[in-house]
DNA sequence: TTAAATAGTGCATCATATTGCACTTTACTA
DNA sequence: TAGTAAAGTGCAATATGATGCACTATTTAA
């Protein structure tokens, strides 16, 4: 899972919910440059700004030993 | 999944594998300081930092939609 | 097409993650 | 229980993520 499958997955899961980035970034206090950085795969965000967007979008992060699917 | 979570989960497989912080932190090229604040759910990572431990100590992270186990 | 809405970029600034160093604390073990 | 290894902390400096603004590009709908 790498920035740039991270952000298709972010993007993927925004436009399943029809949400513009301008939305998703009053909801989660994410300014929506850094929105679009991170959908783009251009930014590098921390956990904490990850973590903002998984809540809104209704994801899951887990981290686990290299293993089942 | 949060800082204190993905904390622990490094703390553990990285005893797990026998491997002290100083050397997961050459093998990483992460500094000993920012490899304890993160164990210890004190920082607040990058992906780009998170991903440099995971792959060293073959752990898995995923995205996916909040469901299934 | 054109117009409007949505998405993306370059740049400067501010906020904060990363690092090294010196030192303290905790865990091991002879 | 003293000595050593491993882990953790406070602080200052540096690197870089986060943001706002002005603007461009792309998508969508009339």
């Amino acid at each position: 899972m790498n920035l740039i499958e991270i952000g298709q997955t972010i993007r993927k899961r925004r436009k399943f919910l029809s949400i513009m980035q301008k939305d998703l970034s009053e909801i989660t206090e994410i300014s929506l440059r850094s929105l679009i950085d991170i959908e783009t795969g251009k930014g590098n965000p921390t956990i904490k700004q990850l973590n903002k967007i998984i809540d809104a979008l209704g994801l899951t992060l887990k981290l686990t030993v290299e293993k089942d699917a």
